[in-house]
DNA sequence: GCCAACGTTGGC
DNA sequence: GCCAACGTTGGC
């Protein structure tokens, strides 16, 4: 079992319409080193922190849990959508997606406070200019993020 | 809204 | 294969 962290914009996709939703696709990934990790690592039972970026207050807010292993991402076909992408073949689709479901929300840990937590120095998130969506996160840091939630297993 | 950093595109 | 131009991401 591993630990993932994906972003989203709460403003289109936040943890509230996750829970709402119980479960849900996540489409749109539309970078290939974040693809190859949801298309060849993720795995049905992997747990996801779930990081709200481009908003007010950015940062972890909660967590879901894989339940469907990568599967072409429909709406790369759909030109009325925002992810539609013109050159990708129907034949061999070339972007795909998992579903998860949400399992809980947590106290936020915002990016600021991860910025300064020493554990934590080695993520993609923390550093400067990085722009990858989805990432894998280490025992480790997974334990120092729910550790500066306040909130045990 | 600004702008730095990044990934992609396309001419050569 | 290089690299400049461009569009996007994302924190602030």
């Amino acid at each position: 079992m591993a630990y993932w962290l994906f972003k989203t914009e709460p403003d289109t996709f936040s943890i509230d319409t996750l829970k709402q939703q119980q479960v849900s696709c996540w489409e749109g990934v539309r970078n290939y080193q974040a693809r190859n990790m949801l298309r060849d690592q993720v795995k049905v039972g992997d747990e996801v922190l779930i990081y709200h970026s481009s908003c007010k207050e950015v940062g972890v807010v909660g967590i879901a849990t894989v339940v469907k292993e990568a599967y072409p991402d429909h709406f790369q076909f759909d030109p009325d959508s925002p992810y539609f992408d013109l050159k990708s073949d129907p034949a061999n689709p070339r972007w795909i997606m998992v579903d998860i479901a949400y399992q809980r929300h947590l106290r936020r840990v915002s990016l600021q406070r991860m910025k300064a937590e020493p554990a934590l120095a080695a993520m993609p998130l923390v550093q400067r200019g990085s722009r990858l969506s989805v990432m894998p996160v280490s025992d480790e840091e997974w334990q120092a993020i729910l550790t500066m939630t306040g909130q045990f297993d």
